[in-house]
DNA sequence: GGTCCAATCTGAAGAGCGTTAAGATAATCT
DNA sequence: AGATTATCTTAACGCTCTTCAGATTGGACC
């Protein structure tokens, strides 16, 4: 009984554990927190043993690591959709951008953590190199989008050299609201009003002192 | 008798525990990483058992919340020298503050994350204001160099409003680079470039913003 | 269609983590 | 002095990640 069905839960083999982990994974960081994810909560979501993953997965690091591809193509959905809303309201994309990041990262912010946490830093190159793949169509948007509104202020510096700003600028931001450290109730609205609000004064700053250097 | 004759580790009583096992901690973040710290580690270096900190502090948190005191006092010293340096230098104290700030969180890694990791967004409200009263002369000092940068420049906005700006820039590229999100091996000169031109151009833009908006 | 192999999953175990409880020791108070 | 209180230790619990031997099964091969 129980067996014959590929129904999913059934049989003693699973049929595709590994995408079944995966989504254990990114659903429990949006429910309850990086934190949360642990390989008994992922195991049991899924509903197999603790030990189960250990066959998809050399360990927890890289589990999480592989988890950022799903947990990556939200961001950038997010992060497009920013875009193509100022787009329709006549505002700047990277403002669009701005929006869609900040709002992923304060609404979604375990999945956030997944993709930016401390974790990655201590993952090995293959694993970091996976991650870095998985990132690249979110990165590639983000890019475009600066790209666009340099051009349309006719900036002299380029997307590639602005965008590690850009990044500082919004990790930076999210990450003190997530730390508390702008006051322990910062609104989503607060939030991407400073970081569109630095982004814009970073765009603007970085365009005057490449003009002239009239500075002394 | 003899209550200054704390002789050091002597007797079944330490002495001064508490101040021993907060020195302890902050050695092991700067040494090992605040991944390094645990209940055994820190007690073991401090030469007692490892159920004797929960004597003075109620858990893990209350401890890595009380080290945050002796860190910010670092931290504080460390920016203090970087504004100093380029007040010497004649060049404008927010910028010495940035590399003040930026060289302290790269070459001391885990007393930054000490500081401002994940775990202090999950202190009781007591320990966050405990965190927030230690963090202040820090905080002052570089509240005064963006301050006396911004009246330098005659700059239209308040250092009380361009402040939250200023540290996402700041945290976001030490956070930046900590998670080797901007590549692998970013020296800690690179990253104090990148700072100091996001900080100068985010104040550049911010003047400019203010003094007229003439956008669209 | 039957047999065997390799992939998959389980159950149990080990080492390390934070934390608590009960008891030993020493400093202080009266 | 004796008693009280603060301090520290030893031992244990439940949780973490991880490994290993053994059970189960899907698929390849004959």
């Amino acid at each position: 009984m129980t067996s014959p069905k590929p129904d999913k839960r059934r049989s003693y083999h699973h049929g595709d554990l590994r995408t079944a982990l995966l989504e254990a994974t990114v659903d429990i960081a949006r429910e309850r927190g990086l934190a949360a994810i642990t390989m008994r909560s992922v195991s049991t979501r899924a509903g197999v043993s603790e030990a189960a993953p250990y066959h998809h997965f050399s360990n927890k690091a890289d589990l999480l690591a592989a988890a950022a591809t799903p947990a990556f193509q939200h961001f950038g959905d997010a992060i497009s959709a920013g875009v193509e809303s100022a787009r329709a309201a006549g505002r700047e994309p990277i403002i669009g951008a701005t929006e869609g990041y900040v709002r992923f990262a304060l609404t979604n912010a375990g999945e956030y953590q997944l993709l930016f946490g401390r974790h990655i830093a201590e993952l090995s190159l293959d694993e970091r190199e996976e991650v870095r793949s998985a990132a690249r169509p979110s990165i590639d948007v983000a890019l475009r989008a600066l790209a666009e509104s340099l051009e349309q202020r006719s900036s002299p510096v380029s997307a590639e050299e602005a965008f590690p700003l850009l990044r500082a600028v919004l990790h930076g931001t999210v990450s003190l609201v997530h730390e508390k450290e702008l006051g322990p109730d910062t609104s989503v609205n607060e939030a991407i009003a400073l970081a569109t609000r630095a982004v814009g004064a970073l765009l603007d700053g970085l365009g005057e002192s490449e003009h002239s250097k009239e500075g002394a």
